[in-house]
RNA sequence: GUGGCUAUAGCUCAGCAUGGCAGAGCACCAGAUUGUGGAUCUGGCUGUCGAGGGUUCAAAUCCCUCUAGCCACCCCA
């Protein structure tokens, strides 16, 4: 019988393994710091949602249309793995209530979400996102503090060269008006943009400026910026915002070609690159304000404002950085016993345990090679048992920096370990 | 979704052009060291050469298909 292909792990998923997790770990608590710092709430919502949440919230766009994790469940419902946070965030806002305590909740959540991509570098079909969202009230002061809290999480994690790019673009008052002045701009140029830019003319005629095809790059200068033909209201938000920045002292470039591509997002937009980067491609984070979200998930029309960002770039760059982490040995105290001496093993290592952290070698290999793995393992101490030992309760206890090794009761083993 | 490159031992890779015994380093195991780690030395184990098909007396090597990985494009709600 021929034998079986090992089943590998799906395609686009990875596994983060222990050594990896030491720097995802540091990336992760700090995240949960700073959002709790800022007076935000860890939640959990689940990874599968009903489609028709992601759907009607990302209407005919490529990405839902093409990457999309979408599948039926056993009860014929149709179902889709989250691709990114808020959709089900504000879903939860409303099932949880949380429309009825203090607004806004403030919430904030780490997890996977998931987009059947190509693979490649920095991109995984699951990957790691951390979010933030302020539910519920629409002061631009909620705005510029979501920024504040995606900056200091960066800066905290060592990336201090930062690149904060900023733009609003209007809401359902203002937005309709100026979508006419650029499509009159953009009509007598469609001949000479390329072909997808052509059918987003009259589609989806902001996404024009996203646009980074070279040929399209000449007609941007001149077109009408958003932020020049802003209502009363998105104007006084877009000043308070821009106010609130530069009294927090955080530096932003106002970049009028940073749009979204979805109706349901309102004034606000922004993301975070590192410094050296130019392109568009590594974006370390970003959000923005989606005052028509809930509405069109087909909820009361409540505001909210977030930052969400990518963990699987982010470690990237930390570690990139040079940052230093040190992964903690996976125990402190290995227990050594000759064969046949399992269950005395498994006491020592009990009574040690309430000091520290210890593993015990069960494979029956020669001492010299249990000793070599303790050392691989980084273990502080090794402990060393016989059979006489061990009818006189005694251990060995060895210390792998100094040498030094000593005749401890076993007893006395968490005292002498703490 | 499109294109380019790649796939050989547990890992990193050589071998492929021009078909002819399956290799190296690391890791692992053992010994030097009569139960005691790190350094050094010695020895040993490990293979469906990604999968399937084709050409050939003969295929890791040439051809086709598939799968997976990497890179770029695209996308990033």
């Amino acid at each position: 019988m021929p034998r079986a292909e090992p089943i590998k792990g799906v395609r686009g998923m990875r596994d983060l393994m222990p050594q990896e997790r030491a720097l995802w770990r540091t990336v992760e608590t700090a995240a949960t710091r700073v959002a709790q710092s800022f007076g935000y709430q860890e939640i959990v919502t689940p990874i599968v949602e009903h489609a028709e949440l992601i759907e009607r919230v990302g209407e005919d766009t490529d990405a839902v249309a093409k990457e999309l994790y979408r599948f039926e469940d056993r009860g014929g419902r149709h179902l889709a793995l989250r691709p990114e946070a808020t959709a089900g965030l504000v879903r939860a806002y409303f099932e949880g209530h949380l429309n009825q305590g203090p607004q806004p909740a403030r919430l904030f959540l780490i997890g996977p979400m998931f987009r059947y991509n190509r693979p490649q570098k920095g991109r995984y079909r699951q990957f790691f996102q951390f979010d933030v969202e302020a539910i519920g009230a629409e002061s631009p002061a909620l705005d510029a503090e979501v920024i504040e809290l995606g900056a200091t999480w960066l800066q905290e994690l060592g990336l201090r060269d930062l690149r904060l790019e900023l733009n609003s673009i209007g809401d359902e008052k203002c937005r309709p008006a100026y979508l006419e002045l650029l499509r009159a701009y953009y009509r007598p140029l469609k001949a000479e943009l390329h072909g997808e830019c052509q059918r987003r003319l009259e589609k989806n005629p902001l996404l024009l400026l996203d646009c980074k095809v070279p040929q399209c790059q000449p007609f941007k200068a001149k077109a009408p910026r958003v932020t020049d033909h802003l209502c009363d209201a998105c104007a006084a938000a877009w000043d308070g915002v821009r106010r609130l920045l530069d009294a927090a002292g955080i530096e932003y470039n106002h970049d009028p070609y940073l749009v979204r591509g979805l109706d349901y997002y309102t004034r606000t937009v922004f993301e975070f690159f590192p410094a050296q980067a130019a392109g568009s491609q590594d974006a370390l984070g970003g959000g923005g304000r989606y005052d028509g979200l809930a509405r069109a998930e087909g909820w009361p029309a409540t505001p909210g404002v977030g930052f969400a960002s990518g963990l699987d770039r982010v470690t990237e760059l930390v570690e990139a950085s040079g940052a230093e982490v040190i992964a903690a040995p996976a125990a402190d105290v290995v227990v050594l016993a000759d064969g046949g001496l399992d269950v005395a093993a498994a006491e020592v290592a009990r009574l040690c345990r309430t000091a520290r952290s210890v593993a015990v070698d069960y494979e029956p290999k020669s001492l010299r090679a249990k000793m070599r793995s303790a050392n691989k393992l980084g273990a502080r101490w090794v402990v060393l048992l016989s059979e006489a030992e061990a009818e006189r309760k005694v251990v060995q206890l060895k210390d792998m920096a100094s040498g030094e090794q000593v005749e401890v009761a076993w007893m006395d083993l968490p005292e002498r370990l703490s």
